[in-house]
DNA sequence: TATTGTTATACTCTATAACTATA
DNA sequence: TATAGTTATAGAGTATAACAATA
């Protein structure tokens, strides 16, 4: 009768008080925030961040501009400015869609694919630092939670 | 001998690899990114993150332009710019230093402390909801991942 | 006529440099 | 002369509206 409900009803049979809910959430949420702050801070900038967000969305697959206009919640004119910034510094290819003359492909260029990698291992680098710091045991919540994190944000 | 060393030595006595310390932070700091841009994306602004993060100092305690540009790193004429829209708002209060008549004391208002709470509360709510759908096992886990890394971002 | 993408224009947040008031 | 803060001006990023090219 109630299958929508199985997975809230697994958290309420254990007699979890909402307001132990409501505490952990506030906590997680901001510990979440506070990490992702100083990655962000400690990390250099070599591209901007809705740059690098464009670049990791080519990186999944060629697209057009509205397509990531549209996947990026920002205006048509708005990612046209973007991604003319990016492919002047080399970064994103353009190339005539032969079916759709309209359409414009957009695709990493060799240059992108180096400074995604680039950026990523630094971001990872300030990460591992730290975690390498803690207790296995530690490490262990983390890799367990690391899991239901990625889970609930891709909910 | 190296007690400056000790809390690495921790890990490192459990022989956990390099390679796997750092694809465990990969992870991690992708989860924290993703959950704190689900939250930032799901709640609705009411004021702009920039804003938000300056009442939040001032709710630390009052301080003054200076002050509060140097926190958030931003220019003078920047930070006086936030603060005069605030000012608008009603959320920030100014003061004269009475001791130093160059200098200006900013603090909030019962208008911002009402904001913050309701910007708090509507965040939370959308955590609130995904821990609430966890069994209690993977809340446990998240409990204690949530206190491993506020320290970790606290380092 | 509808759609893709760009250009025109304006608003916001950022910065550096120059200015005012106080110490 | 040095410091706190503001004003002046310019550079990005965003948006909406109007336009060009293609379907």
């Amino acid at each position: 009768m109630t299958p929508p409900r199985a997975r809230s009803r697994r958290a309420a049979d254990a007699g979890l008080s909402p307001s132990a809910v409501s505490a952990l959430a506030g906590e997680l949420r901001l510990a979440c925030m506070r990490i992702s702050r100083r990655v962000r801070f400690e990390s250099p900038h070599v591209v901007a961040p809705h740059q690098f967000s464009v670049l990791c969305r080519l990186e999944e697959a060629p697209r057009t501009p509205s397509e990531l206009a549209e996947i990026e919640k920002v205006s048509g004119p708005s990612m046209t400015r973007t991604v003319a910034a990016l492919v002047e510094r080399g970064l994103v290819a353009r190339t005539d869609d032969p079916a759709d003359r309209r359409q414009v492909i957009l695709s990493l260029t060799p240059a992108a694919t180096t400074v995604l990698k680039d950026i990523r291992r630094k971001r990872d680098a300030w990460m591992s630092v730290r975690v390498g710091h803690l207790t296995p045991a530690e490490q262990d919540v983390l890799r367990q939670a690391s899991a239901i994190l990625t889970r609930v944000a891709n909910e």
